[in-house]
DNA sequence: GAAGGCATGTAATGAGTTACATGATTAT
DNA sequence: ATAATCATGTAACTCATTACATGCCTTC
């Protein structure tokens, strides 16, 4: 259950008045989805799953690149429930786990999103870049061991995702697939800078 | 002043106990520092600020590809003072405009991040990414839609480091032009993704 | 049948986002 | 002297993170 779903967000009608004759449909305003509902909701496109088959069909994919905290993955489909665009079937008995579906509200929903202009930036939050920017106030040594580290780090995924593409690249969605190759050039790129950086403070080293 | 020092945190002594002798020193337990505290505090690195200043500095270089909305750059500085890292002068008159230093604690506490492994994952957030993710859910034409946006996106960004690039590179911190070096990189990648992947729409088109 | 990890969830806290508000300065 | 924009800040709300709690399943 969304444990907020009963906070103050708009009066919609007098609390003392008998109820209205309306047949209670989709909430009068939509909440504004964000990333992480659009997630959710893509993911469900898929077929039926509980919170947990979702924060594993997110880590194999999506994860890699955004992460997601999986209490998160359990927030965000009651909310999305709240709002329609979701169905969930709660077990009998045991755990009463709960698994959900997607609405045809739903799949509008991501639809209109996916025929939406994107002009956001792209955010890439990379701690190895603030302390390569900030490394005037540190040590040579750390500097360098930073760049080790990145470098050790951005291989060793472009390595995995080079993997994961052959095992999938014939059986996957194409566009997943496609996903995933922009994910190698990435690494592969930022592998590459971190390596002839280190070239690059190696060489000042024994001038 | 920051509006949730008055919160419950920990109780370090029993309110009806007189006034220990104690010195009143740093908080006995620290808080746990974010990628938006050291961005701060490496910010004031290069000398006192307002919050404007310090929103100014961020826009030009780190903003480029990490976003911290302006009411972040407001509130965080006052948890800084909090924690004994940053110290604050009130302007007297007038809007009592603050302006922020560096404490010689808060260079420590830089430093002391510097020097520590960075074992995070970047993170991409990229909402093109994720619509190109889900395109089997929509419809052909957005999808070339999205991939020309993006294209057009991540050009004219490239487009913008290179310029900047021009101008600062003889000028600024040799580590903050390679920041900007691996944004370059960074850019072109996907521009040039998305570049291959157009053409590859539109030969499919044409067959 | 106990240990350890997998699956499922909640609570508490802290951070980030959006919207609002308004004083100062500059340009017209 | 009015408008526009820059500079400064707060409030309300939503979201994310961390830590905790515990049932369930496998394996030894």
């Amino acid at each position: 259950m969304y444990r907020r779903a009963d906070h103050p967000r708009e009066v919609t009608s007098l609390p003392s008045e008998p109820a209205a004759p309306e047949p209670a449909r989709a909430p009068v305003r939509a909440r504004k989805l964000n990333a992480t509902s659009y997630v959710v909701l893509g993911m469900l496109c898929h077929g039926p799953a509980t919170s947990y088959d979702l924060k594993q069909r997110i880590a194999y994919t999506i994860g890699n690149f955004w992460a997601f905290a999986h209490s998160q993955i359990y927030d965000e489909p009651a909310r999305l429930v709240a709002d329609g665009l979701v169905s969930e079937t709660v077990e009998q008995g045991g755990r009463r786990k709960r698994t959900y579906s997607i609405t045809a509200d739903g799949r509008a929903a991501l639809r209109a999103w996916l025929a939406t202009p994107t002009p956001e930036q792209t955010e890439v939050r990379d701690l190895g870049l603030l302390k390569l920017f900030f490394a005037a106030f540190g040590e040579r040594a750390d500097l360098l061991q930073l760049a080790r580290d990145r470098y050790e780090s951005h291989r060793s995924t472009a390595e995995g995702y080079a993997e994961l593409h052959e095992r999938i690249a014939d059986v996957a969605d194409a566009w997943q697939v496609k996903t995933l190759e922009l994910g190698m050039r990435y690494e592969r790129t930022v592998e590459q800078f971190w390596a002839d950086f280190i070239a690059e403070l190696e060489s000042e080293k024994t001038e």
